[in-house]
DNA sequence: TCCTATACCTCGCCAAGCGAGGTATAGTCT
DNA sequence: AGACTATACCTCGCTTGGCGAGGTATAGGA
């Protein structure tokens, strides 16, 4: 219905390059713990984009750890604007929704 | 994650009592087409909520059909409150996560 | 040595969403 | 009469998604 951990990971990666638990920890900065991606939701996630040729995978060494950066493709983009455009969407709609003072 | 059928229907009935075909159409106008819940969510949901004690079944008899009218119970209400603040965190989180210019 | 932080991963469960199909009545149109 | 639309309910079963719990490994500080 919301897709939300699809669409917030895209919209970071759309700003630069990161890596997955930078993701995790920058989430949670920005929307001031309101939203937080557990592991186990994050690191599949960010896998199933990478095969459907949403991201790109680029693996480095950084201090003896391991990094996989991700990088919007174009096809990413293009799928940000979507379901950016849905969730403006269903936001609008539950708002009016939770905001009625009656109808009909 | 964001529990959107469970919270709209809730609030639709906090205003007043309505049958399930009903609670569809008033979404879809409400909402400006943004959000439909098919049939195959709705009733499902509505008897989960049933059974958790969280709405009240008034079956009755009008022009024929049978309706079956939901009430809000005292439970029920105490759970729209929590789901709608839960739906603000959310939508506003996601919103600065949306509207990031860029940070860290 | 041990703990914490960093950084990745997967397995398996449960819940949620949702289309597709089914039943039945009332009213309208042909 | 027959067909179609709107109303009104329902369930089955598939697929997706969320998510906790656990596992591996390195670096650095106490």
């Amino acid at each position: 219905m919301s897709g939300v951990p699809e669409l917030v990971v895209l919209r970071l990666l759309a700003q630069r390059e990161m890596y997955g638990y930078e993701i995790a920890r920058t989430l949670k900065v920005v929307s001031q713990g309101a939203l937080t991606l557990g592991e186990g939701v994050l690191y599949p996630a960010l896998h199933a984009l990478e095969t459907r040729g949403l991201l790109r995978a680029l693996p480095r060494q950084v201090e003896g750890r391991t990094r996989i950066y991700y990088r919007l493709t174009p096809r990413g983009r293009r799928r940000l604007a979507r379901l950016a455009a849905n969730w403006q969407q269903l936001s609008e709609g539950v708002g009016r929704i939770l905001g009625v003072a009656d109808h009909d």
